[in-house]
DNA sequence: GGTAGTGCTTCCAGTAGATGGAAGGTCAAC
DNA sequence: GTTGACCTTCCATCTACTGGAAGCACTACC
């Protein structure tokens, strides 16, 4: 199987398959012509990396799920131990984001939004200093 | 003011001030010696700078951000528009993340995490085709 | 005057995860 | 034999830095 078909049949696009051969996810035969020849497994694989990548595993984690994709002798405990901790992840990053959220929520409702140049956004931007900037900037801030 | 006393009092790293001075953000002075001479005014777009960051703007954003800062003409509806444009890929981000997590955590729930191999993260990795996965795979991820 | 230590300079490389494009070889059809 | 689709490699680009090497500049101390 040729590349572009392996891209269209496991969604992942040629670019990213040949870059994913350049970090040794996958290993395809070639043909006499230079051409990747992709196997089955090979198709497998791609499909298996396009899933856990639009899981938000880092390429990493796909490298070792994939290891353990062919591994008979697995434990659950480990595929589960990397899930874990990714999803640990995720959940860090959306409470970070809804704070952000949070905080623009704010300033945007109290920003009138007209031709005139007084904006508590400006404000909050301007003299960050005596809240959520970094404590060092603090004491520059007031005067 | 040389860089390392910039850098201490805005909160943003010399490695990073530097950067920032080589993309246009800033344009500090240099002094007979060849160091960098902040004036006060440099101080505090690196303050808005950092603020901006910390808030997730964009350094494209933070571009846009500092010309209105610098423009007393300005119209507090451009900063609003910004900041409600960015507020909505932030939110865009959470739901995004939000849902990962639900399957995730989904995943995790199912999964023994014991010694032996049969795992239903694997499951769904290795045969993506029936949900969720491009679409291009569902006809060959039927076999 | 020499030297140690800190701070400054530039330049280059690397991070994650691709993506875009140029230059050129291959193949099937007409 | 030529067009056009597909394949190849290589190099550059993106975001937003960060780390490190090599080499001046400045201050303090002996």
């Amino acid at each position: 199987m040729n590349i572009g078909e392996v891209a269209e049949r496991s969604g992942v696009p040629s670019k990213t398959i040949r870059y994913y051969e350049e970090i040794g996810l996958v290993r395809p035969l070639r043909s006499g012509n230079g051409y990747r020849d992709f196997a089955a497994e090979e198709l497998h694989r791609l499909a298996f990396l396009g899933r856990a990548r639009s899981l938000g595993f880092s390429l990493e984690e796909c490298r070792t799920l994939l290891s353990l994709y062919g591994d008979h002798e697995r434990s659950s405990s480990d595929v589960k131990a990397i899930t874990r901790s990714h999803l640990a992840r995720i959940d860090r990053k959306v409470s970070e984001l809804q704070a952000l959220s949070r905080t623009l929520r704010d300033l945007v409702a109290r920003c009138h939004g007209d031709d005139r140049p007084d904006c508590p956004i400006m404000e909050d931007l301007a003299h960050a200093g005596t809240r959520g900037c970094p404590a060092s900037l603090t004491a520059s801030c007031t005067d």
